[in-house]
DNA sequence: TGGTGGCATTAACCATACCTAATACAAAAC
DNA sequence: GTTTTGTATTAGGTATGGTTAATGCCACCA
């Protein structure tokens, strides 16, 4: 689309191909192979639309489109997206940090603008905010040297009995609107404490309390949960 | 573009359209006539991209095609105008006033925001920003009630001898770079006081002077600064 | 060994949004 | 009155980025 290029570095990127990388980028964190398949069930777009972005994303240098199905960045791909992460998960703390909104709606907005942000106002950005090392669902933004000490791992592979602290909702389940609002509602967020009261592979679920509160959630959505076991 | 309803309540606006508006909008507000050819120069297009343009907006609705060349808003254009300007402005003031950039590129960075900016979080951004009238170039805000006790007008139209000051460089002017970094380094922004020295229609400049410095411009670029006469 | 399911791709199509080149037309300039 | 200038439009082309429907492919399961 010409129209674009008037706002950006004149055939730079596209938003579309932008959203195409940082989704990559999401998917790639957690450890399963990225495939077509599973980026367009999470983008929300048919598999056709996906093999063809792939392949102007292969043209113009962003990924590799291995022998298998699975999809890498190169190194220009993989920049490209860590620039998309991080404005996303800024913008996402000045949406709530700043403006007062709260994650459900932080996370789409962000998404719409992220596209928008140069480099200068990124900087300022992370500047205002005191230069956070992690979005509000405790992904950490790139360039901010989060450590990280904790070993996460998927909440699903949590056992039954222990007590874990989330550490972040990952993209992934953020993508899932109706997921995102009832994490909300039922206070999960970055630093609760949850103890596994069962973990039911047959029924597909796993029952967590906090504070008393009984929160059940399927394997898969809990699959996009990360927590850690504190010391 | 598919692409773009995933980013709006679905077939709305286009950010193409979102700027046609926004540009009869602005042009509008000079008083001449908003033609097509007026148009294609102001956004950098060419004459066919404008034509086609305004079909899919009269067919949308927005603009009404008059009999002549006139191309007038339809209440729904206005409204959709009005919008895409008050985003547009605030978020102007954001960039000066909190992040610090300079106007020059405030307007260029607004440009590419407004297109994502939420009703929402531009209510939000109002409020923290302190409700604030015009933007820096100052241009009111839509629905701020800017007063404007003053009668503005153009610059070019400056009587020889005369004092005025300047109330705002339209839109119109911000869409030149140049012109807008000229100004800039000049000090020339709302408030400012001018003696107009020269008016000579004959060479098409007019000169002014502030605080002993001397401003030379042409009559096309004074027409896009509008001043009022002090009490 | 023969389905069946999951995945990728091709084919055909559509809308947006831009471009150049050529044409049409009216009003002002000579 | 003709020519020039400004303006609009048509015609034809391109790229992006989507869609459905149909097809191809492979791997696993019975």
């Amino acid at each position: 689309m010409a129209h674009e290029a008037r706002k950006a570095p004149s055939a730079e990127t596209t938003a579309s191909i932008q959203d195409y990388l940082a989704a990559i980028y999401d998917l790639a964190g957690s450890g399963r192979p990225v495939i077509g398949a599973r980026l367009a069930k999470h983008m929300k777009v048919s598999p056709p639309a996906v093999t063809e972005a792939l392949h102007r994303m292969a043209r113009a240098g962003y990924i590799r489109l291995a022998a298998g199905k699975e999809i890498t960045l190169t190194k220009k791909g993989r920049a490209m997206a860590e620039v998309m992460a991080r404005r996303h998960r800024l913008l996402e703390r000045w949406l709530t940090d700043i403006l007062g909104l709260d994650w459900t709606e932080a996370h789409e907005e962000a998404h719409r603008l992220e596209h928008a942000l140069s480099p200068k106002v990124e900087d300022r950005l992370a500047a205002i905010l005191g230069m956070p090392t992690t979005c509000p669902h405790g992904n950490p933004i790139p360039g901010m040297s989060s450590p990280s000490q904790s070993h996460p791992f998927p909440l699903d592979q949590a056992k039954e009995g222990t007590t874990v602290v989330v550490e972040r909702i990952t993209e992934e389940a953020e993508a899932d609107r109706k997921l995102l609002e009832h994490l909300w509602q039922n206070g999960v967020r970055p630093g609760m404490r949850l103890k596994i009261q069962e973990v039911a592979p047959w029924a597909g679920t796993i029952t967590t309390a906090s504070d008393g509160k009984a929160i059940v959630l399927g394997l898969a959505a809990a699959g996009k949960i990360w927590v850690y076991q504190p010391k």
